[in-house]
DNA sequence: ATCGAGGTATACCGACCGGTATGGCTACCA
DNA sequence: TGGTAGCCATACCGGTCGGTATACCTCGAT
């Protein structure tokens, strides 16, 4: 669905991305998204189909894209395994110092979507999953005692700096890292 | 504005509360809590003024309520500071487990107000202060060496804990838990 | 040469949005 | 006894919601 997109297609899912971050997907009407995106509703419709398929569409991109963008800061950023586990927090400060930011868009839209059978919330869930995972594997290679365990702590600190961070206090990721940094030591081999 | 509330009033606030959080605050318009509570729209303007206002009653009610219940809680169930400060988790867990549990409201709210200027954010603002304030509170008379540092982390294991059990992953404030355990331990004096 | 895919533009649908207006009823208090 | 606070019911306002219908255009591939 998201590689053969037809060019109006791609404009819409750009533009639908944004404007969902940025105002929340229940404040964003599909009249809008196709004015922005230079289209009209019929396309928007013949490309996604409805409202909830272009809503889950979004979060399947963005689920994509953050975790390339991750993996490509980690690697560029860091050089060892230990490093690269602290610099996921790096990578983290990196992105909530953009102008747009506004907190974690996937947790953002679980807010939004109360239904359990949504398409969506699936792909939030994978999301989280992903990151768990991702940090076993970073704390396997830099030979942490118990990988599962940290992966799990590093999880709720990186979920937490998000949220606090967008609630108008200073200094959460550094504090995550700092946190996960004792964990860490703790938890060394 | 919520203490001399008329019984129509109470009505409404307390039914807002509860579709707010449940199903979002933009899925709910003001004709379906005036139904809900039993109340004609005029009686809901009469008493709120507007949907944004009722939203920032919601909200202020939610923190006062909070506050209240948490503070009850671990004074219920812990005898010494540190027991206290480790009950909060033991608190979280509690209200994770009620079946209407859908993540933290004041976040959920947070990412449906992107206007900087709502009178709602703030409320959240507050909220996760005081929370930052109470864990220092009990660090302090938990004897921890630092315990603006470590109220810091147990707000973001505790916010992280949150969003991580809303997204389907257990266990997560059993593990935020144990790792405020590690990090106060650490912070002992 | 044609035909379908991918567009455009405009108009429409019923339903709902937040908010207001008119009017009447009851109960309590000065 | 008269007012006013609180509440009811109904109807209305302009605007927007997600979604559909009709009709026309323009390509590139067969």
């Amino acid at each position: 669905m998201l590689e053969k997109l037809t060019p109006a297609g791609r404009r819409v899912l750009d533009v639908a991305a944004e404007l969902f971050y940025g105002q929340g997907i229940h404040a964003v009407g599909v009249e809008a998204i196709a004015a922005a995106a230079g289209v009209t509703k019929k396309t928007l419709y013949a490309c996604f189909g409805s409202k909830d398929q272009l809503v889950t569409a979004y979060l399947v991109e963005r689920d994509q894209r953050w975790r390339e963008w991750l993996r490509a800061w980690v690697a560029e950023h860091a050089s060892s395994p230990r490093e690269e586990l602290l610099a996921v927090f790096d990578a983290l400060g990196a992105w909530m110092e953009r102008a747009d930011f506004r907190g974690c868009g996937f947790v953002n839209a679980l807010a939004e979507i109360p239904d359990p059978d949504h398409p969506g919330r699936s792909v939030v869930f994978e999301q989280k999953r992903w990151m768990r995972q991702y940090f076993e594997q970073l704390a396997t290679a830099a030979g942490a005692a118990d990988p599962g365990e940290f992966a799990g702590s590093a999880l709720l600190l990186c979920e937490g700096a998000t949220v606090v961070a967008s609630t108008d206090i200073p200094g959460a990721v550094q504090h995550a890292r700092r946190a996960a940094e004792v964990l860490l030591a703790r938890s060394a081999a």
